[in-house]
DNA sequence: ACCAACAAACACGGGACGGC
DNA sequence: GCCGTCCCGTGTTTGTTGGT
């Protein structure tokens, strides 16, 4: 059974180049990054011209962008693994009940594989007069309280397990090193539009922060070119570079029944 | 050395919508 | 219908620059 893909794609006018880009990928199978990388951008640049134009509303924005990401990145888990993804509502941590996870391993019972994704970065839009750059909003700008949502998941998630486990493990005195050796793993894979080299480097200093709580961290950061024509990939350190993360979980997947 | 003017960063507050 | 999550908008504070 296959993962469930946002209704707002789906069906908004305002998402169609998301919806195209998405369909497109679905016929050719891809199970890496690099595969769709290109498409992704192009359709991101699609997206934030109607934006910008007010031809895509708000709910697109909103319900459709970060959705849309979260469709592509478990396309390609999914082809690579062979295991279906599930988004799951209502997962319980350790401290919260309720836990809403974007894609995740398996189905039903205790999570194996956690994936969130962010999207963050706006152009200037009609809707927004008071945008004095105009080349947008800064994709850095929100990262703290998000990052900071993301790992907080993240802790109460791997918090959870050793006390339904029953098997002692909880959460030691060096929290970070306990981190990285509890179930679930979990990842985040961000895409985020960069207005300036500053901006970017507060974005990948977030997605370090990030880094710390989580298994892995994936980003793929992005600006628009020169001419204000289209999008190009920036190039980040190594270790945030989204095509090896999905590596890894893929290669997790693999190894689960 | 001062201070005004501008820019960057922060903090908070939503609107929108799907899931339960 | 409430609740949580999606990402953006904007007022306030902090930092930087440049003129006198």
């Amino acid at each position: 059974m296959p993962r469930k893909t946002s209704p707002r794609v789906a069906t908004s006018l305002g998402c169609a180049p998301l919806r195209a880009m998405y369909r497109a990928a679905e016929k050719r199978k891809p199970s890496r990054w690099p595969e769709v990388e290109k498409e992704f951008l192009q359709a991101m640049w699609d997206f934030d011209q109607k934006f910008a134009s007010g031809e895509a509303n708000q709910g697109d924005n909103q319900n459709g962008k970060g959705d849309f990401f979260t469709d592509l990145i478990a396309l390609l888990l999914e082809n690579c693994s062979d295991k279906s993804l599930y988004g799951r509502g209502s997962v319980p941590g350790l401290i919260f009940p309720n836990h809403a996870l974007d894609a995740s391993y398996p189905q039903t019972g205790t999570v194996e594989v956690l994936v969130e994704t962010k999207v963050a970065g706006a152009p200037k839009t009609l809707r927004n007069p008071s945008q004095k750059n105009p080349r947008g909003r800064m994709g850095s700008a929100d990262l703290d309280k998000r990052i900071k949502e993301a790992g907080l998941k993240t802790i109460d998630l791997k918090a959870e397990w050793p006390r339904g486990a029953g098997k002692g493990g909880g959460p030691t005195n060096d929290l970070i090193t306990w981190l990285r050796r509890s179930k679930p793993m979990s990842v985040l894979s961000m895409a985020i539009r960069v207005v300036d080299k500053n901006d970017l480097e507060r974005t990948i200093h977030f997605a370090n922060a990030a880094g710390q709580m989580m298994d892995a961290v994936g980003l793929v950061a992005y600006e628009p070119n020169p001419k204000n024509k289209g999008y190009h990939a920036l190039k980040g350190p190594p270790h945030l570079e989204l095509d090896r993360v999905l590596s890894r979980v893929c290669t997790a997947l693999r190894n689960l029944p």
